[in-house]
DNA sequence: AATGAATGAGTCTTCATTCAT
DNA sequence: CATGAATGAAGACTCATTCAT
């Protein structure tokens, strides 16, 4: 109540953008927890608002609609993910270590904590034409990008001319996509053996099928 | 209708199983173009009628709820998928062969008309329990098993005894999968090149990555 | 139709009434049973005809519809009411056997296994105008009606001339069905001493309630 | 609104709790009308909505479902019914007074303007259990309550004994209940001698029926 | 008369979104 | 910017009733 025309300051504090920042982050996580536990069909903007601690119609001055909310999702989990992958030397890798860590790093993203809400998203991309354009080029692309690089030097540096790195790079994002849809549908051998996937498949994938085992 | 044949005599029928069948195969196959069409959220029960020429009632006469459809719908198509797949000779089979027909099937099968609807199958998997396990159990499973024993076959008798067998055929149903998603998901190359990755991962998955390409 | 080839009286058997009665009873008592376990509303067409073992439509051939079920059931009621309650020779009795007798008829028949079906009965009879109107003509006024003359030959015998018979009469009714109503909705007192009730109660009414207890 | 008073300052006052209550009533009192005119089963959301001038959707933002309507009107009527009804002094009111009191006070309410309502309430207490406890535990049982502990006290002060009362108290409720159904139900007798009535049962349950009348 | 599949009007209820305060 | 009460469109589902067989 401090005034020299203090009403003003008090009604009307300048916003902080930093505030905005993580209201927005405030809420989008608020819209994570619930989404993975209910779906997001079954996820009321009243459930959002609860768990974030704000009311309903706040959450519309910060996103577009309920939709725009996955989107705001993506966002943030590719930004994290962004972070998280240090743009690894893959240069100097040798392949082995490359296919390892390659298939890795998803598997053991996925095993963390986002099963649930992987499903919810993978279910709305399916349905969604704008989401799973967000999805398909923030997630899926620049991965399979990154990874067409390595082979295609990977393949000139080691005489492999003919590999047909743009088909290859797809099996393996293929591969990692598919293992998770399978484990998250509840396959027992996957959930059981995730830990020895990256390896495995490394080994199956060099040697091929046919080749020798470890 | 007034005639002496005797079968004017016979005044109740035993209702024609045939005859429920077909409604219910109407009614499902309107269903699949409307989800395929507009989502399973976005399709009104009224929708389904109007395509299937039926009232919004008779519907429920021959499914418990709207979910009840999309398990229709799932035992409709493995009931088709079985009928195609005749149980194909796979013990005399080469593993170029095999791993070409494995791979062919489901991707030759979705591209015939499958993709708009095989998005809302996917989509309410990821996110239904009941539809969840239907699909890997009526799908999923199925396959994979029998690619399973395939493999096992194979391995001994090819002296191949440290294959993961188990494994290794999840890296097949997932890479399938996988290719089925990213093609859905918009990916050029994979709609380009769909008729020749039989092929292609054939070759990657026997001959390694590092392999001899043909 | 009207030939003599014996096809048309197969095909046509002449009807027999009683099996027209019976069916309808048949019909009746199965709707009471329903509507005793479920309620009127809750009760469909498709229970009743199940419990029947007739087909839905079949009960559209013996009631007009679903309300006349319940006026039906009243008529199956009274009848049996009626022929239960032999014209008592109350002329000669005295007024304790009398008002003992009047309480407990009620109360005994309710206490056997209608308590259920009473509920929905006044339920509907509530709501219903020409339910209450069939329940008040063909239940209580023959009731009342049968007690009053009994009070006015007692009242002039005994020389009790200012007795407002038509409101005591409407008392001693009136009790009756209060009490089947509290104890219908759980009064554990009244269902404890059901068996005293008439007892007790015509000592409360002939003594008054100051007057001297047994 | 710009002014000096402290007021202004005061930006979000907690939501006025009258507000609510007074939405809660303006809802139920326009589900009162139109259930008593149209019953319960016949009125429709819409129909209460409309009434109360406000959208279908507010009504579920006070009520959980339409049978709540019906639980806030038991609990309205009663909250009015107890306003009424001063803790009037029993202790020392002879018996005649105190019988004529406790007669007359139902009656006379449901003469005022509630018969249309009651009758609806009696219907679904019949066969609702929820309500029909509600109905017990808030009504029926605080009234019968209250006399059963006159009449003890009294039959203590007067020497009598032996008085059942708690059987005693059941014959005045029973009463009462009984006479405001046979009313209901089109009674012309109590309905022209409605007022006369707590003096008269009064009399006859004092002097009993063989009593000496007034 | 019996059947029971088909009908489609009718309703409760949900919930994303708005907007006055 | 925050609030949260109000909105009302929308939809799944029920079920009494009909009628062709």
């Amino acid at each position: 109540m401090n005034d020299d025309s203090p009403e003003a300051t008090i009604m009307h504090p300048p916003v902080q953008p930093d505030l905005i920042a993580s209201r927005r982050t405030q809420i989008l996580e608020a819209a994570a927890e619930v989404f993975a536990s209910k779906g997001f069909h079954s996820t009321t903007i009243k459930d959002i608002a609860r768990v974030a601690g704000v009311a309903d119609g706040t959450i519309y001055n910060y996103f577009e609609n309920k939709t725009a909310l996955l989107l705001g999702m993506l966002d943030l989990m590719t930004e994290r993910a962004r972070q998280e992958a240090q743009p690894a030397n893959l240069a100097g890798m040798d392949l082995r270590t490359f296919l390892t860590t390659y298939l890795q790093r998803p598997l053991t993203t996925f095993e963390a904590n986002n099963f649930e809400l992987f499903r919810v998203i993978v279910s709305e991309v399916m349905v969604n034409a704008a989401l799973r354009d967000g999805f398909y080029k923030q997630v899926l692309k620049p991965t399979v990008g990154l990874a067409e690089q390595y082979l295609r030097q990977w393949a000139e540096q080691n005489g492999v001319p003919a590999l047909r790195a743009d088909l290859a790079v797809r099996l393996l994002s293929s591969l990692t996509l598919g293992l998770i849809l399978q484990r998250v549908m509840g396959d027992q051998i996957l959930e059981r053996h995730w830990d020895e996937l990256p390896g495995v498949m490394t080994e199956l994938l060099i040697g091929g099928l046919a080749g020798e085992q470890p």
